[in-house]
DNA sequence: CGCCAGGTGCGAA
DNA sequence: TTCGCACCTGGC
């Protein structure tokens, strides 16, 4: 039944799926997953240490696998060197136990995140969900119809008004305008690789729609950059606690002379653990 | 109705 | 430089 099956430790699919880095996934009535990825489809399950995967595409899908849920790092190295600069992250590091940081694919990451601003998830989805189907590769598979995000190349003629079908509201200029920057190459999406942090926000924040929080995530969820803050209403909630505030500069500042180039994993482990499992408890 | 959601751009001080 | 506010949309 299944295609490939892949041996891990330390991953947690259903906390790492479901933890806001990716929108478009769906789960199954067997507890699986399905989502695009990249140029396929895939279908993903995990019993213990072992994940089934399922792919209308074949070819290579192990290493896509591997390489998308960051299978071959292991955490707990960093999660080490965190609970050595601060033992009292021990029980959230725990709570976080198998969370990965995904290596997104990157037009997808950059459009999905611009409608992310003051956005919930039920409507990023759904936006992202009506760009797909509109303008991406239709896949059956099963007897089902699926769609990829669109590349660039496929939104190169869509217009102002039609983008603002896909409800992304006064996003809809900004989507535009990216659209057309990174078709006209005026913005090379490969280049962001080979910069630092620091240039690499001040590069994405250059263009409209893309404030420190988006920027924050584009690099942290697709280019696994691990010292940026994408700091939300949520790490704010968790940090008003902790350090009694909840501004972002203040909040940047504590979290970088604390934990260094691991940052953006405290942040992503706090975010989580408020958003998820606090209230489990 | 008002408020909020994984914020950002804008103009005013 | 900082501060306050409007903003598409949908759910409660």
């Amino acid at each position: 039944m299944y295609i490939i099956e892949i041996k891990v430790n330390n991953f947690n699919l259903n906390d790492s799926i479901t933890s806001g880095q990716i929108f478009r996934y769906e789960k199954e009535f067997d507890n699986s997953y399905t989502l695009p990825l990249n140029d396929r489809i895939i279908n993903i399950k995990q019993e213990g240490n072992l994940l089934f995967v399922n792919s209308n595409v074949e070819n290579n899908l192990e290493k896509v696998v591997i390489s998308f849920f960051d299978l071959d790092t292991d955490y707990n190295i960093y999660n080490q060197r965190l609970i050595e600069m601060d033992s009292s992250l021990e029980s959230i590091i725990n709570e976080c136990k198998g969370f990965k940081i995904f290596k997104s694919y990157k037009f997808e990451t950059i459009i999905s995140f611009i409608i992310s601003a003051n956005n919930n998830v039920s409507n990023i989805k759904k936006s992202v969900d009506l760009l797909s189907v509109k303008y991406g590769e239709k896949i059956i598979w099963k007897n089902k119809e699926y769609y990829l995000f669109p590349n660039s190349n496929a939104l190169k003629s869509i217009t102002l008004e039609e983008l603002k079908e896909m409800k992304l509201g006064f996003r809809s200029k900004y989507v535009y305008e990216m659209i057309y920057k990174v078709n006209s190459c005026e913005i090379d999406l490969e280049k962001i690789h080979e910069m630092n942090t620091k240039d690499a926000i001040n590069y994405l924040t250059q263009y409209k729609g893309i404030g420190l929080k988006v920027a924050s995530c584009i690099l942290l969820f697709a280019y696994s950059k691990y010292d940026v803050f994408p700091i939300d209403t949520w790490v704010k909630k968790r940090m008003k606690e902790l350090y009694d505030t909840d501004d972002a500069n203040e909040i940047k500042k504590i979290i970088e002379q604390k934990y260094d180039k691991y940052s953006g994993i405290v942040i992503q482990y706090m975010y989580h653990y408020k958003r998820n499992k606090e209230k489990k408890l």
